[in-house]
DNA sequence: TAATATTATGCTCATTATGAGCATAAAAAG
DNA sequence: CTTTTTATGCTCATAATGAGCATAATATTA
């Protein structure tokens, strides 16, 4: 009989909080909370002090005081950041003792990745401030076109990293994730860019891991391809960037980030904000409407140009249906820019 | 200046498994491995013994030991239950204190589900037996028609906690979880469906839960309703089943079932297995072959019937491009049983 | 051996979803 | 009053999907 048929002795019987016991573990929750500000996707940060990179906010997890993990996490984000939350989504739990080497933190932390989701006037703005996404990863904002920083500085940086390396794996890997043809660009793979950048040594944070000698970028360069965070949230961010993105698609979560009324145009641009990638507009509204998840008010916001109408989100439809989210670019491959 | 903005200070100074540390835990993880076997999907079961029942495979994480909690996993998988896994993912952490109430398990245990693919072949079965996931879940196999148990047993029962707890929200999940027009019926929602029927207090396992008072079912009818298993593995395995059959239509994980070569019948017939709803077979090969996922052998099965060509996954196909599974029903809805 | 059952495979057809663009409307800005 | 700007309505071609008809090639069995 071996021990797994028993079922793990050490939970069966006495304590399991003495200090000697090898498996013993602190829990952190760490946080990506997003909002749109002034047409920027931008979460909330936590300046570093001294030496230290800002970081996602995050805070210890205690099971004694709190059921579950995702209460625990909305009361402190709302004591302590002054936010309170709307969608919050657990991401992935990270374990990964490399990446925490050389930090503040030692050994045995686990920390449970959120995403959440506010609007910004549910804010009160305590602790810390709010950052552009992209200034982490600007190589995602494809709004404007693809950023050059992809052809003048990943590009080669992930050939020289490829020439010393060569393998096919990784050549594949860079064409999906960084595709020459724009129209095969996937917004989605947002996390898996991000790790392709981090094992080519290209991002700073690289440098943490004990597996990772030495950067394969020039220092020059370094302040071009965004902000580094501490530890590994950067890489909290983009899993959170990419489930955002991702299930933007299929789930109605985008209106967590709307305030109650707003035109077609608002929704459009908070769109293209999250996906980094322009959207067609008629098209768009098509897509909108056939959802059925909004209901129009009679009023009509005047900026500039025609006045447009304004919507509202039908609570009920999402209930209903939360199964339909804006199944943006579902299909086929659409040409962007044109 | 909050605590929050000064860092977490306990991970900041010195030890952290001082055995007063009110967030030590312990960590497990928990696994659903699944392979299919004789036409039925099935995961990996330990036996309970006394009055425990059956449960997943799980074990402790020790991060002094294994640098990710993947390489821990795959071990001693390999090594207690004699399973070399495929594609191994991780689906969620659960820290619920209320799941494990009046179990084995005391508090400050966090268990991280992993859902992992396997190959019947490539097992040596130590630690063990193989179980149809639909011992677990009957209303989810649809492939021979929807289950009867649904409108004869499960239907009644949520309407009976429905009329209890009158409510627009729950009477809308309902409609979701289980939808009367059988066209709506979304294979994905395992998990929807699962915490539903929890929550109404119609899985047995309910009652273990602090804030569940008695069962909204006879005792006659829960056998009727699936095995129950230890802890929350039954909320695991679900997660598990509702993560595969979404990830199957964009990713091409269920090649981790098949074998080197096979035919397109077989191909189906493990995509249907997994699903738990006929497919249109004329359409599932248009799929296949759009996809460019498979080589064909020159060689062909005989079974009964014409003989079959046997195809080959194109591991190049799939660096190429991860991005595209087999699209199964992404589509508009099909009209099942017809 | 011939008929039948069974599985595989090729092909068509109608419907819907999607990408793209033309055209017009209604306001603000100059 | 003209221009600019945003909103909205509509068409069109094409790709994807659901459904089914027809035929091929084997095993099974009467």
């Amino acid at each position: 009989m071996t021990n797994e048929e028993r079922g793990p002795a050490r939970t069966a019987n006495s304590g399991m909080s003495s200090a000697d016991d090898q498996g013993a573990v602190l829990i952190d929750l760490s946080v990506a909370i997003v909002s749109l500000i002034n047409a920027q996707p931008c979460c909330r940060l936590i300046e570093g002090h001294g030496h230290d990179l800002p970081r996602l906010p995050f805070g210890p997890f205690y099971p004694a005081q709190h059921r579950t993990m995702e209460i625990g996490l909305r009361q402190w984000v709302s004591e302590q950041v002054g936010v309170d939350l709307g969608h919050v989504e657990q991401l992935y739990t990270f374990g990964d003792r490399g990446r925490n080497a050389g930090t503040i933190l030692r050994d045995h932390v686990v920390s449970v990745g959120y995403l959440a989701l506010t609007q910004t006037e549910k804010t009160t703005s305590k602790g810390g401030r709010w950052a552009s996404l992209y200034e982490f990863f600007p190589w995602e904002d494809g709004r404007d076109g693809r950023s050059d920083i992809i052809e003048t500085i990943l590009r080669p940086a992930l050939q020289r990293w490829l020439d010393s390396n060569p393998s096919k794996a990784h050549a594949d890997r860079i064409n999906i994730a960084f595709p020459v043809d724009p129209r095969n660009w996937d917004e989605d793979l947002v996390l898996e860019r991000y790790e392709l950048l981090y094992e080519a040594a290209i991002i700073p944070e690289a440098k943490s891991d004990e597996r990772v000698a030495e950067l394969n970028i020039d220092a020059s360069e370094t302040a071009l391809i965004g902000q580094p965070l501490q530890l590994d949230h950067r890489r909290i961010l983009a899993t959170a960037m990419g489930r955002l993105r991702s299930k933007m698609k299929y789930r109605p979560v985008i209106f967590d980030l709307m305030p109650k009324l707003f035109t077609l145009g608002h929704l459009q641009m908070t769109a293209e904000a999250i996906l980094g990638t322009p959207l067609h507009k008629q098209n768009f509204r098509r897509l909108v409407e056939r959802s059925a998840l909004l209901e129009s008010t009679g009023q009509r916001a005047h900026a500039r140009g025609r006045p447009a109408e304004l919507f509202r989100f039908k609570y009920d439809a999402a209930r209903e249906r939360p199964l339909a989210g804006l199944r943006i670019g579902a299909g086929r491959n659409r040409q962007r820019f044109g």
